[in-house]
This record gives C-alpha cells, sequence and structure tokens, in this order.
DNA sequence: GGAAAGCTTCAGTCTTTCTTGAAACTACAG
DNA sequence: CTGTAGTTTCAAGAAAGACTGAAGCTTTCC
C-alpha cells in the first residue's frame, strides 16, 4: 500500500499514456514513468516514482534508462541530495522535436539505408525489377518528407508554432509562391490507378 | 517446403518491415504481409501469401483482416477466380495519407479527447492544478499539429507534393506572408533552454 | 440439396517481452 | 577502510501477444 498517492486527473493521465505506450512499441511502464514525470511539478526520482506508480524500483531504473536513451529526461541534482532527479523539458514542442528525431534516427534511417542498398542491385528478374520500383518510390517519398521536415525543425519553436498557425492559409501561400517563381500549377489532373 | 519462393531482394524488404512492425506496436506478420503486397507486381491472393511468406493460412487471414480495418489494402476480384486479391495502393503518397489518418483516428484523437474532458475538472490541489497546465500545453500542440496536417493533407498528393519540394523555400515564404498579413516576425531570438 | 472452395474463428500452444527480487556495483561520508 | 545510500544488472517467473490446426461459416456450382 502507498504513502504517498498520484490525485485522480493525475492518474487519469498517467494511465492513459501506458495504454498508448503499448500501441506504440513503447512499453506500458515507460509510458507511465513519463507521463508521470511530464505532468509533475518538480523533478521526481526513482523512489517516489516507483511508490507513485506501484512499480518495482529495478523497472523504474530500467525505464528511466530507457527515456534517457531517448533524450526525453533531463537529470537534475539537488543539493545535498545524492538521489537523481528526472524532468521533462518545460517545452512541449522541444519534446515533439526530439521525439522525432530519434525515432527518425531509429526508424527512418535504417529503413531508407537498406532501400539505398537494395537499390543498388541488379535486378535479376522482373519481381525484382518491379519491386526495386517500389522501394524507389518508397524511398523518395520518406527522403522527401524527411528533407522537408528538417526544414521545419530548423525553424525556432515560435516560428515553427507560427507555420502550423497558418493554418489553411499555406494553400493560398503556395499558390503564390508559384507566381513568384514562375512555375505555373498543374491541376485538375486525377490520375487513374492502373 | 515452399514450391514458391521470393527473390532475395523482395525477401530482404519483407524481412526488413516485419522488424519495423515490432518497433511499431505492428505485429511481425502483418508488416511481412503488408511489405510483400506493397512490392508484388500483381494481387496476391492468400494463399500465395501463405506460401510465400511460410505462414500459416489462418494468421494471414488475421493479418490481411488487420489490413483491410487500416484500409491499407484493396479487394481485387479475378474472373473466374472466387479467391481474394489483394493490393496496395499504386501511389505511396496516398498510403502514407491513409496511414497517418487511421493513427490518428485511432491514437490522436483519443488521447485530445482523454486531455478535453481532464480540462473541464476543477482542480482539487496544486498538483492537479499543475497538471492541467501541462495538459493544456500539450492539448494545444497536438491540437495545432492536427489543424495543420489537415490542411496539408487536404491538398491533392502533387500538390503536397510540391510543398515539400520546396524545401527550405517555406521560410523565405513564412516571412512574404508576414509581410502580407502585416504581422512582423521576430527574428534573430534564440531562446535559451531553462 | 449437398459437395467443394474459400474464408474466418477460436482455444490451446508457443514465443516474446515485462517485471521482479536479489545480488552486484559505485560513490561518498566518516 | 568500512558502512551506507543509491543505482544497475541479471536470472527467473509472470504476463502478454503471436501463431497454429481444427472446426465452422458462407458462397458457389452442379
Amino acid at each position: 500500500m502507498p504513502t504517498a498517492t498520484l490525485p485522480p486527473l493525475n492518474r487519469q493521465f498517467v494511465a492513459h499514456f501506458g495504454e498508448m505506450g503499448s500501441k506504440w512499441g513503447i512499453n506500458r511502464t515507460v509510458g507511465q514513468i513519463y507521463a508521470l514525470i511530464f505532468i509533475s511539478e518538480r523533478a521526481l526520482n526513482a523512489d517516489e516514482i516507483a511508490e507513485l506508480l506501484e512499480f518495482s524500483r529495478s523497472n523504474v531504473s530500467m525505464g528511466l534508462k530507457e527515456l534517457q536513451a531517448w533524450r526525453l529526461v533531463q537529470l537534475r541534482h539537488q543539493p545535498g541530495d545524492r538521489r537523481e532527479y528526472f524532468e521533462a523539458p518545460a517545452d512541449v514542442w522541444e519534446i515533439f522535436r526530439v521525439l522525432a528525431e530519434e525515432r527518425r534516427r531509429r526508424e527512418i534511417e535504417p529503413t531508407l539505408s537498406m532501400l539505398r542498398s537494395a537499390l543498388l542491385e541488379s535486378p535479376a528478374s522482373d519481381a525484382e525489377r518491379h519491386a526495386q520500383e517500389r522501394m524507389r518510390e518508397m524511398h523518395d517519398l520518406i527522403d522527401r518528407l524527411m528533407k522537408w521536415f528538417d526544414d521545419v525543425q530548423r525553424l525556432a519553436p515560435e516560428t515553427a508554432m507560427q507555420l502550423m498557425g497558418m493554418g489553411a492559409t499555406v494553400t493560398k501561400v503556395l499558390s503564390l509562391k508559384d507566381r513568384i517563381t514562375g512555375s505555373a500549377p498543374k491541376k485538375k489532373k486525377k490520375p487513374a490507378a492502373g
């Protein structure tokens, strides 16, 4: 039985990210630990986390290690206290940015390099030729998305938020850009699926 | 022992998406089935998939059901053949779009509604007050990202690709937009992380 | 109607991943 | 040094999830 306990609102939030964790390939424990740290007023140490979530101390230790590997928590030390305290970045945009970066490094980059190396092989059959064609399409899409994401990410948080904030304006600005650069936008063409 | 077999390039691609599947919360089987369908020249039926991947017929059936629920495969019928044939959209951008939409519906929307309902509660303590503050930040970020994503998604594939293709130009267009709408952009400010 | 083809469901088995307590490690204080 | 507070590692048990074969549907064809 815990001596410290979480208020209902906080508990609900933590539980939700536990569930979500599973759907995301992250484990439930890690999801809950991060949710807890995220909504906490102050940095927490491992014992506090273990007690509030009723996990074993070692489980918390592993979860925190994982979160550190993802660069999602920052380590703090309180004067006169040898324990390690953990907190999440104050800026939610920063969290999003780091998450995206890590995910990219771990999942997108390996996929891209697999695709690149497959594209260098000489196809030995029609099946391989067609497979390469599809892989090239996938590679180009991912590559394009990533290049563009780089650009957005390079903007400072405020500017990026501003870009988001533009909302529907994007479309208008786009056509304006066409006029500026002189490339006439092609419209109306609906490609028929083969 | 299979009577039909996959060429090396195709096998490698399929294997990669099997691995990736795990990291994504999708199961390995489903990842491989989709990879196979994606690089295939022609639509495949369940028996062919089961044989090529050496899965049980029932496993394939479940995987395909899952992929249909995600709207990632299309069902085809060949004249004079009662079996169901499956294929992926020809356009990779379309696949990306559907994937994003479904993920949003299944993961983002429930999170947003959890956050909204939590924000309606009256906080009973400082801990809850602060938790709500953080939840509001998270809610606003997600909401903003989604609204903006809507806009991009609403563009036809070609236009969206064009937007991506703009690359670094985005930044310039942005400041242009500021001039148009009359809001002066703040520049040069690099916020120091707290 | 009923046989056959094709698809789905499901209970049980197998595999993988989580979680834990105990032991080992580390760094510091006295 | 030695003791202690704090953290990490690890082997084993527990839980979750994936996979299968067999049985059961459904549809088509004769």
